[in-house]
DNA sequence: TAATGCACTCACTTAAAAGTAAGGGGAGGA
DNA sequence: TCCTCCCCTTACTTTTAAGTGAGTGCATTA
């Protein structure tokens, strides 16, 4: 008996709001990307952080991990069909962001 | 010297990301509110996390706070006229979430 | 006189998120 | 042989967010 308890904007946040998730995805609708190259583009994230963040990704189907049984193993990860309907919305979310940024350098400025 | 040191995702989860944000917001899209009429709304959030949200929501210029220097005191929250333009955000947002809940649920169900 | 309503604030505690540092297993290279 | 790379995990600490409970000042109501 599974029942919603939260609103879905709150699901949303849930998803989206860990403090790297909106970088990895970020980098991850440009191509799909090993756990090193993700370290390397996001220079301020932890190893544990990163590993979390990605599991909850993929928990929640937004993220594909693809392991490769090459020598040595390659594991890839890629934004799944499901996680590209986020683009869009993501994309609204950016754009609000950024007037929002604007508008409070502006505010500052004056 | 203020730069944006955030992403703009980052930086509306900021604006909504509160736990009791997008509940407070969502009442006060229908009609202007006062603290009390929301603490009844939204019966488990404390006077304390109440205040603070809506100081946060003033300072970023989503919601008016207005005092009428009546006896006793009333003050009323409303929408501002910028915090409108979140509601476009909120619906696409609204809209991911709830087909994302759906989607664990008939995961969880099967 | 005492109690209630309004709109909060303050001090303290608890819980959740993030950061830090170390380790591990297996293969290839110096 | 020892080091390095890859892809993490674990234990511990710090930081941040949220919850708890009491108190404030003024005015009306019972």
């Amino acid at each position: 008996m599974i029942h919603q308890r939260e609103c879905p904007v709150e699901t949303l946040i849930h998803v989206l709001g860990g403090k790297w998730k909106p970088m990895i995805l970020w980098h991850l609708i440009e191509s799909s990307k090993r756990f090193n190259d993700l370290e390397k583009l996001i220079p301020d994230v932890s190893q544990k952080m990163l590993s979390q963040h990605l599991r909850d990704l993929e928990r929640e189907g937004i993220v594909d991990r693809t392991i490769y049984p090459t020598i040595p193993p390659k594991v890839e990860y890629s934004l799944s069909e499901y996680g590209k309907t986020l683009i869009p919305v993501a994309e609204v979310m950016c754009a609000w962001g950024e007037n929002h940024n604007k508008r409070k350098y502006k505010e500052s400025a004056s």
